[in-house]
DNA sequence: TCTTTCTACGAAACCGGTTTCGTAAATAAA
DNA sequence: TTTATTTACGAAACCGGTTTCGTAGAAAGA
């Protein structure tokens, strides 16, 4: 139980407290001969740092808090690992919290991180925040932050966002060309930046081909499965059911499948369906899913460069945009078993 | 930038620091007009204590460290959850790390847990982890340490597990049942006792069948998901390749089903497959994969559990065995579309 | 040789809480 | 009324590092 203090170091070489910090600190104080012996037994004793201690006295923490609604979606997992492999290679360490999608858990997360517990955070808003102000709370006491994928218009911090409208424009228009009359789209809330994006993405490329958008074709889903099960499928039951389907997040995936499935509708001939997903195993769904695709271990990388840059005192570019791809399969009918893949269409400043 | 620390509080209503520390931890030194002073301006202020304060004078951080392969697996995205939930309540943070299935990232994670940068440790161990020699140096610092599904033999430590041996010999069970002649097991490094234990499973049960297990259908997978591909390949490419497969861990699954796409072999005809899995969209695949699902959610919490009790200085059962229950759906073939989900047969201890 | 400049180290303050201990004033017991 | 006890608070030590500042002795310059 008894750690190795710096003091055990100092004892045990005769030396004082700051002698043995400055050693191994590498300062030029210490003579090279002293260096080598405290190293030594700091490396024999196995002596590591109380991280608490140093970050006290130097006021930093280098820590960087990641807040996000959940872990098991594989946008999610490999924004973390993108942030994750820039922020070690920077000496931080990332601290993951989940909102759940609850939008009291996300205000009492960013109360904790008021208290000088990280010194920078990355952020993606939960499905059930309204607006920005524990955010702006949170950057009034000092912290940075950075914003990713899913963003609020009225917190000014900086954003790392994929071209939302235009990819469901592009998921829109691939379902229209494959024969749609009467597309859907399920989002979260319309509060939320990816949201408002990708619907109004959807309803221009309706209206680009004729359509008049339609507010009985918008469904805003929640972090409620079974609810938001009910909603589609008593949009599916309607006399005009749509006959194709935009999906903004990943998680309703499943549940379109499952809906169509209860329902015997089949997919695509009675419903086409396009998921915003990164899901390695959307190409063996039953049948393998189109999808609009996010480079998200890119973001996730993205975004922590910028509150690297931002904790150092920089200032850094507001908002980056990077493409996304969208690849077509199965539930989207049309062309045939190969998937016909469209390059990002990289609008990104960075 | 400026924190507001309890200085500022003591100042604002002429108080000592340690008055208001008193009055803050409601302290029966203090007069109760006096606490309600210090809790209203502490409220008005918004003010939070910092962390690392209270851990360096108090010896105690109240985190956990959650050590695990990665986070884009159902089964531990589950059972973080599990673990969070029960953490909070307890007022513990949790610090999730990643290990990517590397060892020496392994290491190096609990190395530096010996800082005291936590005051316990949950963890599963990586696949290319060959003994517990650094787990036990942590422990041997004082660090609690609980192992909840891959753990080690030679850490002695408490440990949450399922019924492995069992569940495998299920699975094995019901493909041999729906006509398999030659089942083949994919596993990890057998050092872990996940693989160990589930490839003892599936021996007997071909032992009891009256078949004799073979080295050449064994597979030992690691974190190169191409590198694994080939060799699934290679294995089904064999003229007396196996017709059943039982995979161990979740991302061999699609492995599986990739293999036997770009082979031309059909599941469940030409291969049926069953796979230890927690994916919610198993039952969407194509085909719906069957799997031994585990209790993701309650082996996180149970482990949870097990080290606060242990933090607290409490004994705690060194073994929990949990059951998994089987779903067979149709990529094991057999009795048709309805899944035949077999109930947990719970032989844990708890 | 005497002064100046390094060199190499130690003492002590400091970060922001927590806790022990001491004490003046108020209250209770003798 | 005197003594004992309780109440309510402040001073200071403490946690384990980091950093500033001071200085003895050696080396260098005058």
């Amino acid at each position: 139980m008894q750690q190795i203090t710096i003091k055990a170091l100092a004892r045990e070489l005769q030396l004082s407290v700051s002698t043995i910090s400055k050693a191994l600190r590498d300062s030029h104080e210490i003579s090279e001969a002293t260096k080598r012996r405290v190293l030594q037994l700091a490396a024999r004793l196995d002596y590591k740092p109380n991280p608490y201690a140093s970050s006290l006295r130097g006021r930093k923490s280098r820590n960087i808090g990641i807040v996000i609604p959940e872990v098991a979606d594989s946008f999610f997992s490999l924004a973390i690992n993108g942030i994750a492999a820039v922020a070690k290679e920077k000496g931080y360490h990332s601290i993951i919290c989940l909102t759940h999608e609850d939008n009291k858990d996300e205000q009492a997360i960013l109360k904790d991180f008021q208290s000088g517990r990280v010194d920078g955070v990355l952020m993606s808003v939960s499905g059930t925040t309204e607006n920005g102000a524990h955010i702006r709370a949170l950057m009034d006491h000092g912290v940075p932050v950075v914003l990713f994928d899913r963003v609020l218009p009225d917190v000014p911090a900086p954003k790392v966002v994929t071209d939302d409208a235009a990819s469901a424009g592009n998921a829109t228009r691939l379902l229209l060309k494959n024969g749609c009359r009467q597309v859907a789209f399920l989002g979260l809330s319309p509060r939320l930046s990816i949201s408002a994006d990708r619907l109004s993405g959807y309803e221009s490329a309706l209206r680009e081909a004729g359509h008049r958008p339609l507010a009985k074709n918008v469904l805003c889903c929640d972090a409620d499965a079974h609810r938001n099960l009910l909603a589609i499928k008593r949009l599916l039951r309607r006399k005009d059911r749509p006959d194709g389907i935009v999906a903004a997040v990943e998680k309703l995936a499943p549940l379109v499948y499952q809906a169509c499935n209860e329902l015997s509708l089949r997919i695509p001939q009675d419903v086409k369906v396009i998921c915003f997903s990164n899901l390695e195993i959307a190409g063996m769904l039953q049948p393998s899913l189109s999808t609009v695709t996010q480079p998200a271990f890119e973001m996730g990388a993205k975004a922590a460069g910028l509150l690297i840059k931002l904790m150092a005192g920089k200032r850094v570019e507001m908002e980056v945009v990077v493409g996304s791809g969208i690849v077509g399969r199965g539930s989207t009918g049309g062309s045939g078993k190969l998937p016909n893949r469209t390059f990002p269409n990289d609008t990104g400043s960075n």
